[in-house]
DNA sequence: ATTTGAAAGTGTAAAAATGACACACAGACT
DNA sequence: AGTCTGTGTGTCATTTTTACACTTTCAAAT
């Protein structure tokens, strides 16, 4: 005999989304604005995020949620971990907000966290549902995020400071065609420290994961640089088979 | 205007404990025997865990529900992730089980895992609440557990995988005094694969967190070893500031 | 007393990886 | 023609890695 489980909102359980974007300069995450907020001084701006249902799983969620409230589909998100404070909402601009979208705004939630890396050019996220706006902002920009998001922001780039020295970074962040100094910057950023140019050409070059593509930049005022791209089978190899010295 | 909230049992989300020990041979794994199961076939173990409460975070949760199941208490515990399949209640023994502990048995549930390591001859665990038994057995020798243990279980092999080559293992897992062997071969019962005796001895003396105790083993029919035990402040030292270069 | 079995402990040489470092080049713009 | 700006390149000294075999010490058995 089953019991017919209908599939409605779980009130206990929220997925958020850390999606970093590299403009080619710096890495940006994509927030979403709840517009005017009951407290002056909190931050309007949140991760996309939202309870799940009780038939999806928790992949599922974040995708459904990401797509919800930014459009962005198709993006690979991997899993951070669980924040579960039972304080986590605590700001009174966010109680008051949990009122306008919430059935039971006084629930306890917990929330699995989620980060993804993404093209920025390909994903030029829209609002809908409760976001009145979706936008890119520079990750290190960032000091204030509604609920506990700024601690999950926090727990995003650690991941991904970790994630970078154990698999290759890249293929999801940059355009089709790119410059080693792209690439370089963007390992720049992740680490948040300068990295020597030789070395760094050297080491990625070691990899074997880059095609030259033999074309060059144009119109830049100065010297053009020669495009790569990625070589999937390659780097998807690393990736599956790990790779022991990325030490930068 | 606060809303008292009651501290109860929240019946979507719990937490489950991957505890490894080392008996100097082998990786082992605590697990709870639920006792005689609806179906014959199914395995009676599962990890120890329960549904948090209301009013307790993830980890203070994981803590409580350790101790309650296995009498185990101040135990570092550290996050792996969330399990959240709607579908990770499917096994029918599982689902009769629920029906004798639980007060909500056909709740979606989605679990908050959680890993340590301990020493083994400090941690005699003992059973209690629903545990008819909590015992230890060889990580290697688990092929099926309750739920999606087993799937909990893989993953705190792959992350324990990962983590030592980020950081150094051993402190907890080894008792105060050990010799280089015992370390070599927890190594490589968590890499699964063997290492070079010597060049693993000269790796880990260049970390410079074991201090020679200038003590021998007695009693064994053999060349005895010398006794080690960790520079605890030297130990946390690389755990905080982290190392590139574990290439194991 | 001698032998045997069993794990402990030790060094080297070749190959690979790392880190530090400076200057010429190509194109755009004036 | 000259300037500006980011691109691209090589070497050397040092450190790290890998592969590999024999002697030592004790307990137990003979």
């Amino acid at each position: 005999m089953e019991k017919k489980i209908v599939s409605e909102l779980n009130p206990n359980v929220s997925v958020d989304c850390v999606i970093f974007g590299f403009d080619l300069e710096k890495l940006n995450v994509l927030v979403i604005d709840r517009g005017e907020i009951a407290v002056e001084s909190s931050s309007r701006l949140a991760l996309p995020g939202n309870l799940i249902y009780n038939n999806e799983n928790l992949d599922q969620a974040a995708y459904r949620v990401l797509e919800e409230l930014t459009g962005l589909t198709n993006i690979y998100l991997e899993q951070i971990g669980a924040f579960g404070d039972p304080n986590r909402i605590c700001k009174e601009a966010d109680k008051v907000w949990l009122q306008s979208i919430r059935a039971e705004p006084e629930a306890r939630v917990i929330t699995v966290a989620y980060f993804s890396l993404v093209k920025m050019e390909d994903y030029m996220p829209h609002a809908s549902s409760f976001a009145k706006n979706a936008e890119w902002v520079p990750a290190n920009d960032i000091t204030d995020l509604a609920f506990d998001h700024f601690d999950i922001l926090q727990g995003a780039k650690f991941n991904l400071k970790q994630k970078i020295k154990i698999q290759p970074i890249g293929f999801n962040l940059l355009p089709e065609k790119f410059t080693l100094s792209q690439l370089h910057k963007l390992y720049e950023s992740i680490l948040d420290k300068p990295l020597d140019k030789r070395n760094f050409r050297r080491k990625i070059q070691k990899l074997d994961i880059l095609t030259n593509l033999n074309e060059k930049q144009a119109g830049v005022p100065h010297k053009p640089s020669e495009l790569y791209k990625f070589n999937e089978a390659k780097y998807q190899d690393i990736i599956q088979n790990g790779y022991n010295n990325f030490g930068f």
